[in-house]
DNA sequence: AATTTGAATGTAAACATTTACATTTTAGCG
DNA sequence: CGCTAAAATGTAAATGTTTACATTCAAATT
């Protein structure tokens, strides 16, 4: 028999787990054990509870879960900039897997500032979160120095990672990535083939712009190498655009972006110059954002499973959380969509 | 003198407020004082306590001040889609001013998913948010009908709103701003204006069609309204582009559409066509994203001061945590920019 | 010197869970 | 029927804070 007097003394108040025991009459404990570990309670008592729980109307207070079991069901996902829409896509594979598993995501944005990245790290060691997913190489060296220093420090990267500090990582092969851009490009005929790059103290751009440096040398074209810095958004794409096409010296015939967002800046700048793509230049770009299909020439671009990464990454991130040793690094595969914006040279 | 002595029985376990206690050799209530209200404190003790911190590297722990205080510190914005770049900002200028008071931002995406909008209101009810931000009204009305019930539910809307549930906002006006746009087009001397909405349910965009009916009627023109219906992407814009542009009936030389995404997917559609803008066809977008001046032509559009709207919904909702009244409305300026997607007829 | 005041601090309860351990109940078996 | 083992449940401690209330102490007032 339930018993159906609601008793508790405030009428307003929360209902606790002690409410839900005195309606299903039984003690906390079993009501904790029916929901936790169902299979420890007997059928009828299981069912008597969560009519219980069904009639106060009681959901379970995290925060007191949380200090009990000393979790958080929380994972950070660290970022160098959310309005980068690349990143959108990973976090909704993150959150995908994440929530299956009954864990939250946490969008933390650095906004390349070294203290904002300082306090999510923080939240690990006051319990606030279970684990960090960091994708950017933005951050402090010294705060990833000594997570890695701690035993099992829960941390994957995705995408982005250290040249000197080896974290578990997903990420596709960026120097591979590049050289099939560039070979593509060579086998268009192109032979000045400048690169737009990323920041270059960035790991992912020093990967790339070795794989561009590999490949023109595998083509005997080392000595028209050329690469200027952006940093991945629109308007250093058309600024260093201008200063590749406006120079001197001969202009590339190609340009190979980092990423989309810089590959329509160039666009723009060729607009302005009155070079027109492609047949007079080439571009690529990188990471086959949304925008890729409707700029104008529809961009040709690498693409990045960024769903996938998101997914990966995050079950890695499982694996560490439940102690096991998972694999380490996990290279996935990216390819090349060819659209309108690369061709042979005409006229 | 500092008890230099560290006595925890557990060589690695986390200090906690006993032990600063214990270090500053006073009790943890004072510790606790220390730190939340400083100026109840001597400074003799005060300055004992913080050095006792540095000294055993405490941090609080979060769960269990948030299970005492029966708060979190964390607010929840809820939004339709995190890949969009319009929300972005918006988020930065919450997050300046939560940050400011303490309290993080989860960021809820919804994915046009009823039960994930349910999953973030319920947050609120267990303590795990303190208050949520609403950024769209593509969630179950049941909830906000709820929600607007209870006395004093923190929640605030910001950009949208629904037409029947008065709840606190912060917005520009789009029935104005879509006038604006309107009356720009007439006074270059278009008359057969189209608009390209986004879902026709959505409030805002019932305010903008609105607006651009009232605008067509002040100037003889509404036998000529043509509102086609996306969903504020890329995709829709192309495809919903080419209804407009490729039908039968006589051809629309403006199109205003509700979304910077929509409008480039027109360009898109009118570059297939043959349809040369600005000289035969006329587009205005709106949000201003980063995109708008790096497409082909520049986009002219409307910006919304997307930041200050987020500042001013953080502002709001902190009032309202504070039990304070405040203003329940607040209405931002929004301002046409014009830039080479628009011009007079030529051709 | 006795009394009052206010500031500074301490004591211990409260927050809502989970879980180790103890106890009771049930089932199985000879 | 008695005994044992296993299953189900209960008791109470523990998690790390905050804070109401009590106490102490020093300064100010009479």
């Amino acid at each position: 028999m339930l018993n159906t007097q609601v008793t508790s003394k405030q009428p307003h108040s929360v209902p606790t787990i002690k409410d839900v025991a005195k309606a299903a009459g039984c003690s906390t404990a079993t009501v904790s054990r029916a929901l936790a570990t169902p299979e420890k309670v007997s059928d009828a008592t299981r069912k008597r509870v969560n009519q219980a729980i069904a009639q106060v109307g009681y959901s379970p207070n995290i925060a007191a879960r949380n200090l009990r079991r000393a979790e958080s069901k929380t994972i950070v996902a660290l970022l160098p900039d959310i309005s980068n829409p690349f990143f959108s896509e990973i976090i909704s594979g993150m959150e995908d897997v994440a929530h299956q598993a009954g864990y939250q995501i946490l969008i933390g944005d650095c906004e390349h500032d070294p203290a904002r990245a300082e306090a999510y790290f923080r939240l690990l060691s006051t319990n606030q979160a279970d684990g960090i997913v960091l994708l950017t190489s933005e951050i402090p060296r010294a705060l990833v120095k000594q997570a890695d220093k701690q035993a099992d420090f829960p941390l994957v990267m995705a995408c982005e990672f250290f040249s000197d500090i080896d974290l578990p990582l997903i990420a596709i092969d960026n120097h591979q990535a590049s050289c099939q851009a560039i070979d593509y490009l060579v086998s268009l005929g192109h032979q000045r083939i400048a690169t737009l790059s990323g920041p270059a103290h960035n790991p992912i751009c020093q990967e790339r712009n070795r794989g561009y440096r590999d490949t023109l040398a595998a083509h005997q074209l080392s000595s028209e190498a050329r690469i200027a810095e952006g940093n991945f958004g629109f308007r250093s794409g058309y600024q260093q655009g201008l200063a590749l096409l406006e120079g001197k010296t001969p202009r590339p015939t190609a340009i190979f972006c980092h990423s989309d967002e810089m590959a329509v800046g160039v666009l723009k700048a060729a607009r302005q110059l009155g070079i027109s793509v492609p047949d007079q230049l080439s571009v690529v770009g990188f990471d086959n954002i949304g925008l890729s299909e409707y700029c104008d020439p529809e961009l040709t671009t690498i693409s990045q499973p960024r769903n996938e990464i998101g997914q990966q990454a995050m079950q890695l991130l499982l694996h560490l959380l439940r102690g096991e040793q998972p694999i380490r690094h996990q290279t996935l595969s990216s390819h090349l969509i060819v659209r309108k914006s690369t061709g042979r040279l005409k006229g």
